[in-house]
DNA sequence: TGTAATGTTTACCAACCGGTTAAATTATCA
DNA sequence: TGATAATTTAACCGGTTGGTAAACATTACA
């Protein structure tokens, strides 16, 4: 059997929930900052403010906390894309989209990088999650955007690689933050940055989606 | 001192001349797999086919031959924004870039994934090199891009944010490229990707830095 | 309050890891 | 070819790492 022993206990206590969830908030920090081989239990057990054999009681192995820890967070993390909506209004939902993603990229940076860490090298730990669940519904929302184009309510264009843009210009201000805040330079490196973002991105995106090409120079519709 | 052995020869050689490309080639591999701390010189030394001790003759320290391999690999790593030119056609200029961060993208994925591990782990070992030389460059090419948007070329932007949309972009099918295949799925994961993602990243960049919006709702020039 | 279940700590281990030493081997060239 | 410089290897070392065993402390509840 593989349960820690915390698990082998009759009634799940009060200490077990509240320690595990010690655990999980110290291992995101620690996974977050230095991937999974990176990271060592003692950083985690030392960020959660207990000794390594007290968290091995609640998690057997490295590999169990990090496994806990994907699960609880990949949910939350695909939920913009969830609140995804077919009937909507293209445009708005796919600045709201960017805007969320955003958002998340402000407030839980350390959800984005522990993705990002894994992803980089080679999602070993999460493969079957990115072509099951992920790539459902990513597919499913691929056909919204698909129609849209074909109704003629934004640009043709390969719905994948659309998602995958926003994905890839919002999840940066989170996972290259330390190189955007050393290019944009102390004085411009503050919270600002996010709005600065969010209005440019919107600019591309909602721009460069629309119907028929600007005025200078596209075919006359 | 802190020399490795094979630096304190009378003269330098052909065999530490094909050695320490030997061994670079190696660690680029294995670095932009696991990161610096996730990577052993273990591991090195089997790719490079050679003992540990022998890969230390040439670099003293694991972290010496992390230094020697960024050195080598930022300088032309930053070609494609140095070739940025003032004088070009605004929109060809930045249409080109893209084409050419999205073909190193695809050729020099181990480079882009070295710089990826290091920037998300909060760039301990090239701070200097983001605050420095990276700032410099990427400040003077925004004062082009803003010269630009000042002379009603493109859409008035954020230079900063639309450099770093264009990293973002283009390196996330590099960074990210398990993510990327395992959305596409097997049938569309092919080298087409990158023909695909060219094209639409086009639509979006040119077509969102247009000047003056799109027929709908735009105010008028 | 007593006791059984739960939680924590101390001490430990084997494998791994970065790096050194010194001896052995190979290449260079007068 | 022989001597000298350059290269490679075997053996080793101290510290770290993931994980275990068992004693000890605490909590919950009858």
């Amino acid at each position: 059997m593989a349960l820690p022993r915390a698990a082998k206990t009759q009634r799940r206590t009060r200490i077990q929930e509240e320690k595990e969830e010690l655990i999980l908030e110290a291992a995101l920090e620690v996974f977050a900052t230095n991937g999974f081989r990176g990271s060592t239990i003692d950083q985690i057990a030392d960020v959660a403010g207990m000794s390594k054999p007290n968290l091995l009681y609640y998690f057997r192995t490295k590999e169990a906390m990090h496994r806990a820890l994907i699960e609880r967070v990949l949910d939350s993390w695909l939920d913009p894309l969830r609140e995804f909506d077919a009937e909507g209004n293209p445009v708005s939902e796919i600045r709201s989209y960017i805007r969320r993603k955003l958002e998340m990229a402000r407030d839980f940076p350390r959800e984005s990088r522990l993705f990002a860490n894994e992803v980089l090298q080679g999602a070993p730990r999460i493969e079957d999650a990115l072509m099951g669940p992920l790539k459902a519904l990513v597919d499913e929302k691929a056909k919204v955007i698909r129609t849209w184009a074909k109704a003629g309510k934004i640009a043709k264009c390969d719905p994948y690689h659309l998602i995958f843009a926003i994905w890839a210009t919002t999840q940066h201000y989170a996972d290259f933050d330390v190189q955007v805040r050393a290019v944009l330079g102390k004085d411009r490196a503050g919270e600002g940055r996010f709005e600065d973002a969010a209005r440019f991105l919107e600019l591309l995106f909602v721009n460069g989606l629309a119907v028929s090409g600007p005025a200078t120079g596209g075919p006359a519709a």
